[in-house]
DNA sequence: GTGTGTGCAAAACCTTTGCAAAATA
DNA sequence: TATTTTGCAAAGGTTTTGCACACAC
């Protein structure tokens, strides 16, 4: 994670931008949670550590956490933005259980390569792709074949 | 397209909602966009045709579409909630150009299959899944390649 | 007639922005 | 010291809600 915090200084520095401790305090709760975080979520942990940045300054620096590749904007569902830190971690699609919410992250070699295979075909070229499967989960499954099912 | 207020009949009727002209002429001016749009342009366009009917109900109006199936929330890009008719239209999924904006809408049966497989991998039963990739379409990757490219 | 739906305006919600004060390089 | 960044509060845009009136059943 200190290859992190040293490319987000890079970042700042190649654009004549501040290093300032509110943006590092961002940066590290954000890279704490391993999976999807809300901006919500970083202010109010934030705000209980004591070392708090104000919702604005939270804002402000996902955006750049955004373009320095560091995390990156998941899937909306709801009315606000989720995101997802990718720094040191490989692509992945997700599974997104229906009842308890709980996510599955997976990645198929297949589908990526038929992926840009239909890309090709299209003439298009690809930047990026997102995937998430919606449905029921092994254990919710189970609680419900037990139930009703 | 009959077929569809016929559905949303049956789902009010089913329901003990009522149908009335307000509910009918959102969805009548929502089937009439053939691919995707957002509540603002349902409003906007009822009222434009003389017959309107308030923001509120068209909100109101989208949530009982979505749940009779006539109608699913799109992958929302920006803030708001963007929606697409389904009534009568199989599967696809979706390219975006990162330039011009373009959708294309596409199906690779193979891609529908392996999902599955990874699902039954992981003791997940699917319901529905989005699968989006963000790129340049063939257009704007010809006008880039005579400027700059 | 009864209870539901409508429209309006106000509220709620997430996010962005303007500005004076504080902090960085 | 010269700018940039911060935090606050206010504005912005989308969506939801409360309530009196209108309407479908």
């Amino acid at each position: 994670m200190a290859g992190a915090e040293a490319r987000f200084r890079s970042y700042l520095a190649e654009r004549g931008l501040r290093c300032t401790a509110p943006r590092l305090r961002v940066l590290n709760v954000a890279l704490r949670r391993a999976g999807h975080f809300e901006a919500e979520e970083l202010y109010e942990a934030l705000r209980q550590s004591g070392k708090s940045a104000s919702r604005a300054t939270v804002y402000r620096t996902l955006v750049h956490l955004t373009e320095c590749g560091l995390i990156k904007e998941a899937l909306r569902s709801e009315g606000r933005a989720r995101y997802e830190g990718v720094y040191g971690i490989e692509h992945h699609d997700h599974m997104v259980c229906a009842e308890c919410g709980r996510v599955i992250e997976f990645c198929d070699e297949m589908i990526e390569e038929l992926q840009e295979r239909v890309c090709r075909r299209h003439g298009f070229r690809p930047l990026e792709h997102r995937m998430a499967i919606r449905g029921i989960c092994r254990e919710c499954r189970g609680i419900r074949k037990r139930r009703d099912d």
